[in-house]
DNA sequence: TGGACGATTTGCGCTGTATCAAGTAAACCC
DNA sequence: GGGTTTACTTGATACAGCGCAAATCGTCCA
């Protein structure tokens, strides 16, 4: 786990209108660029927080891709998002001031460290960014309501499609292919981001490639009709 | 739906410790007050606020019980939550400025109306209102996150015990019992938050007291034997 | 390069929850 | 206050997804 310092330039990264507000002047831009003061490299597997671990940072995703998941007091293992480039990881910590889930990388990751009180303190000056890290945390909200939904009233196939479509979606907004993706998570974190068992998600797969709706092989997934996909979700399974 | 022009008195208020941040110098807390310029009156069934409506404002419960709930396109409703006296609602508007999710008063109730404007406006310079505001959203997020786990990974009767804890674990906190409590949603309600059916709801209550556990009659449940359900939450059903 | 381990797929039988249906109790409303 | 509506309970049955097991496929490493 090395970590670097590297001076960030969020003016030359090009996930800076995923990260940060837009419309600022070029001095805000400066100080904002100063809240983060370190990169950090994440290998695959690591753990970048764990639940137990003090606040102090947010976590912005250079590269990589990660999963965040929960867990109850006997074991199970509850996993609450994957991200991907752009996104910001650690908010739960905020109410604590400890981690409450635990963060790991599922691919070599870099990720850009934002100590919270230095942004606490810009967003004080900086109306935009007060504002931004207030979208943010919203934006958390509103999609942890769009999971209760998936795992409260769907079924497999629906839950499946759906998740094929929020990740196609999201790779498509960072300019890779809509159609074309990989796989970073095994079946189990995709059954346990879904709430299903592993075998479950397999067959699942299976079932959409026999009806020419996706080709997969292993980690390769190769979406053939996505509106069959939309029309899956949508459609209300019993009339 | 009546809006009166009230002047609050957070001050006076016995929320105050569940609304508002603590170790605030008395000029501080006058300034604080100044949010809440109005309080509503929400008749029991009545909307505050619907998916699709402008955001404007947080809205801190006073008095009453509150459900929250998303739908998706085919009509499925899904709810996120239910809030009571001390508790924040509102915070899925922040990201679009439109509402989200749909809240709906399960009892006679009043809320305070606070501007999300002048929120962020304080919050710039006071502050512990503004570390209030994000531990409040980060509330939230974990909140969710445990509602995931739930949704996700837990069995019925788990789901049940949970919900029963969680009700009493926090009506206690507001000074009332914690083995006696009114449900004043339905089954379907709670089926719809747990992610079960109504009947499964019931069965589960019938099967909770045949072994002693609780007593339902109605609306009306008292819970006699918490431990049993805490066991019944942590307790791995598979060794 | 071989071999061990982890991930995935697939079959089969089972179980928990949904679904359908009927009956009862409570709440509401002229 | 009586009738209607809505909420709840309970039983019988169906089925989606689970659990287990076996086979296959990949990958990693010595």
């Amino acid at each position: 786990m090395d970590s670097r310092t590297i001076k960030a330039a969020c003016s030359n990264c090009n996930l800076r209108e995923l990260c940060m507000p837009v419309d600022l002047s070029s001095s805000d831009l400066d100080r904002i660029e100063n809240i983060v003061q370190k990169r950090k490299r994440v290998k695959r597997g690591e753990q970048l927080f764990r639940n137990g671990d003090s606040f102090h940072s947010l976590y912005a995703i250079r590269t990589g891709f990660f999963k965040t998941s929960v867990s109850s007091t006997d074991g199970r293992e509850q996993v609450t998002g994957f991200q991907m480039a752009g996104e910001i990881m650690g908010l739960d910590g905020i109410v604590s001031d400890r981690h409450t889930c635990d963060a790991v990388s599922l691919e070599d990751a870099e990720v850009c460290i934002m100590p919270f009180d230095r942004i606490e303190e810009l967003s004080r000056e900086i109306n935009a960014l007060q504002h931004h890290v207030h979208k943010m945390m919203s934006r958390e909200i509103v999609r942890d309501h769009g999971v209760m939904l998936l795992l409260g009233s769907m079924r497999a196939e629906e839950r499946v499609a759906a998740f094929l479509l929020n990740l196609t979606q999201r790779l498509h907004a960072r300019g890779f292919s809509q159609s074309e993706l990989v796989l970073r998570m095994t079946r189990e974190e995709i059954g346990s981001y879904l709430g299903l068992k592993l075998e479950t998600v397999s067959r699942t797969f299976s079932k959409f490639m026999e009806d020419g709706i996706v080709e997969v092989k292993q980690k390769n997934l190769h979406i053939r009709d996505p509106d069959a996909l939309k029309l899956i979700v949508n459609a209300a399974h019993c009339e």
